[in-house]
DNA sequence: GTATATAAAATGCAAGCGCATCTAATGCAT
DNA sequence: ATGCATTAGATGCGCTTGCATTTTATATAC
């Protein structure tokens, strides 16, 4: 590795991670304006609406927001205060827990998705 | 924009979130346990060590590390107390202050500076 | 069967974050 | 010069985060 190359690698994750900021904060935002929740709990929302019976297990809706283990956890029972989803004991394995999507929690995605849309829209197309 | 442009964006969006999450979690990791500093605490010493004089205004930091006006006077008042940095009044404008490398800062900064670029170069490149 | 290692999720805790607000300095219009 | 809107930065507050640990269940070895 180079100088240049080395420049290179520098820039290219400089432009990432002004793009990655610009459309995450506009994200935040927009979708805590518009519908009282964060970009967490959309990704959370979408991830089950696309899982088959809207369902799965809590370590994959870990993966699926990029938070630690402990976060992921307290952002489902957050999400099962405000109605969104339900914890369910999973037989198939005793110490896992199922996350159910709700009918409400149904709702709120469905009303969320055109502000996330709309949101990538503009930020991506902007920042190039 | 008709649903298989709305699909594409989304992907894009994926990628950017999923190289965003493994680039920024290895250099957590990595400058923590090497340096004992945080992503925000090398951006800003990249950004001093790169200023003229080292020194710069507290809101061209605020701009560089992507924090809210609070987290980075706060990031600021840290770094101050860690002996990487130091706040002089601002003659020009005295309602702002002028955030000052330390030798010690640029030292710190130079011995991170290669495990950061070893980050980069392998998980950005690891991510396509 | 019993012990041991591993895995899933919850929780105590300290630290960092953003929002709203406050203080102090500046600029601008009258 | 006086008054009002604006700007830089600091701070109180509540919430979210990650780390470390605990609890409960599973799997493996003996």
């Amino acid at each position: 590795m180079d100088a240049g190359d080395e420049g290179q690698l520098v820039k290219e994750w400089h432009d990432l991670v002004v793009r990655h900021a610009v459309v995450h904060q506009s994200l935040e935002r927009e979708l805590q304006a518009r519908h009282g929740i964060g970009v967490s709990e959309f990704e959370a929302l979408e991830a089950l609406a696309c899982s088959e019976n809207t369902q799965c297990r809590a370590q994959d809706l870990t993966d699926v927001v990029h938070l630690s283990q402990s976060a992921a956890s307290r952002l489902i029972a957050r999400m099962e205060r405000e109605g969104f989803l339900e914890r369910a004991l999973c037989e198939a394995d005793r110490r896992g827990i199922l996350v159910v999507l709700t009918d409400e929690g149904r709702e709120r995605h469905l009303e969320a998705q055109p502000t996330h849309r709309s949101v990538l829209a503009r930020t991506l197309r902007e920042t190039g």
